[in-house]
DNA sequence: TATTGGCACTCAGAGAGTCCGAGTGCTAAA
DNA sequence: TTTAGCACTCGGACTCTCTGAGTGCCAATA
């Protein structure tokens, strides 16, 4: 068990180094907080917590500078979630009024965040995996096409242009968009391929034909619906930190633009306390992101949790702020998304 | 006027920088090119370049870097457009089967440039200024709301829920999504408001005021469609080059992350000559792209010119392979959209 | 037992000094 | 107009030294 002095040093020399970027000397740790100790003993100290792999010292004689498992202690048990100021739920509240459709207020969303703290800031999109159908509709578009639109009970719209290969018959069409309707609307989205199994039996050859190719873009559609997408915003905030990133930034920038890096981390994040979740330098198990950390939580629509926003940043950021602030956003996304 | 000799030797200059990252010397040009004249010679040329201002010396004892007037004089009359070797046309080739609805072609499209040049790679999505409308539907989605669909002739598909604030009446909607189509089908999206002026007269004042809300929604719609984007790959090529950009690459990924700003940009940029255009390092009149270029090139749609894409890199960049890779590409890209 | 003052030791980084060689401009001769 | 020759420049690489923040350890102290 590491005594309550030890953690309180842990916690002094991760604020210190957050706000300084230079190591840590006992000396300079007595000077500006009150431990009441001389700094020999803080040497004490610092030497328990190294054996703790809790702090690190790049070389003999430099101060600490904390690992990913310091950091991760310090979250976990020393950070307090710091309730933002009235400015920052200020900025909040004028950002989100007056989005009309998901996109806007998604991409307000993550433009806020990204300004909120000064990290790179992402937003998945509504995972469409427990959603339903509300509806299907076909609109004949051209001599031999449909465009097939997709709602679901999430809010989320796709269409899609289907090519049928023959003039099409605007009487079947309309047939078939009731037909598909009375079938597949209020069902979930994976139950939707066994409800359309039988649906063109009793159909003549030809009217099988198309049915069964817009049959099979529909399946493609909703298949469509487990490709998820993430928006990003503040990329630039990364470069400004650069020094923060050994070697280069390159790694960082390219596992953020590949959108398949970025969800397998995120969809592998579960939350943790308050309502967050934490990857912390090479707990992140993807090479490029171990000098980051990923701060994310999950945000509702009308009462059921489905997608997440977060922030990425350098392993040595403020976590406490940017803590408060991803939850803030998600919550008032939440919110918005509620009505 | 300058003397062919010196021209030459510009040329030299500029492939060698490029290639070497070096400010290049009068001696090692001579090893490198087989002139038929001594360094002392060729230094009588640089001295009259530097006169005009094409290159510049970094300092007294250093070789020469082009200037972006080099530069431009370069692409201008010395540079030829070198031809894609076989594997790039495969690439392109490859990349390109398959597509299926516009976002995707333009998604594949955005990653396809910025592998073929290693430079951060965008593509405008078409502007609809001088699109017209194909069709309009309006479809039922819930007790408030109906679902508005705009199809344009470029093949852009836009959705918006419109909330009514009063329970719908399917047969009125029907009826007023024909009497749209009718009178809107087939004009250009600018006379779109002049056409639904006077499209409630004669209605009851309860439906005047549901066709008031959709009609203003459908002018929204038009005018977003002046908002035009644009989507992005390969930031991650800018941090490999970071030495090319003295200071940071921060403002860079700055200015292409600001949409605005390289809508603006691009936007004032017309075709030069083999069909491309260029803005180099401060021809941009950006102060955060000083030390970046841009290539760009326009593509077509059926035949009329809708939108660009090009490629950004650092002013030090292969302008030959960069100016065939964006032509090639365009070129394709106008051919799948021909379809 | 925990804390403290003292002390010898370490080492990255800053600063000063030196050297090298690629590159220059100029001049006089071909 | 071109060339060889030459004196000159100066950034960058290299070495060396010095400094001071920081350390670990030990013996004395509360």
């Amino acid at each position: 068990m590491i005594p309550d002095r030890s953690l309180e040093v842990l916690r002094a020399i991760v604020q210190d180094y957050i706000a300084s970027k230079e190591p840590v000397g006992s000396k300079s740790l007595v000077e500006r907080h009150a431990f009441g100790v001389s700094a020999a003993t803080i040497r004490n100290d610092m030497a328990l917590l190294e054996e703790e792999q809790l702090i690190h010292a790049p070389h003999t004689s430099a101060g600490r500078v904390p690992t990913d498992k310091g950091y991760r202690l310090f979250v976990d048990r020393l950070s307090e979630v710091k309730p933002l100021n009235t400015a920052e739920r200020q900025a909040i509240e004028n950002f989100m009024v007056g989005s009309a459709d998901l996109d806007e207020t998604l991409g307000r969303t993550v433009r806020l965040l990204s300004q909120l703290t000064n990290q790179v800031a992402m937003v998945q999109y509504p995972t469409l995996g427990k959603a339903s159908v509300r509806h299907i509709e076909l609109i004949p578009a051209a001599d031999t096409r449909v465009l097939m639109v997709l709602i679901t009970n999430s809010g989320r719209i796709q269409q899609h242009v289907v090519e049928l290969g023959v003039n099409l018959d605007e009487n079947f069409i309309a047939e078939l968009r009731q037909k598909l309707n009375a079938l597949i609307a209020g069902a979930a989205l994976t139950d939707v391929k066994a409800k359309v199994k039988n649906i063109a039996s009793g159909m003549t050859p030809e009217y099988t034909k198309i049915t069964s190719v817009i049959v099979k873009n529909l399946l493609e559609q909703v298949d469509a619906n487990r490709q998820e997408k993430i928006i990003l915003s503040g990329t630039s905030n990364l470069a400004k930190r650069e020094e923060d990133f050994p070697g280069s930034i390159s790694p960082v920038l390219e596992a953020i633009e590949e959108q398949v890096v970025l969800l397998k981390l995120i969809g592998e994040m579960q939350a943790e306390q308050h309502g967050v979740s934490l990857r912390i330098g090479r707990e992140n198990s993807f090479e490029g992101l171990a000098n980051a950390s990923i701060v994310v939580s999950g945000y509702e629509n009308q009462g059921s949790e489905i997608a997440k926003l977060g922030v990425i940043g350098p392993t040595r950021m403020d976590y406490s702020t940017n803590i408060s602030a991803v939850l803030a956003v998600a919550r008032y996304l939440t919110k918005t998304l509620g009505n």
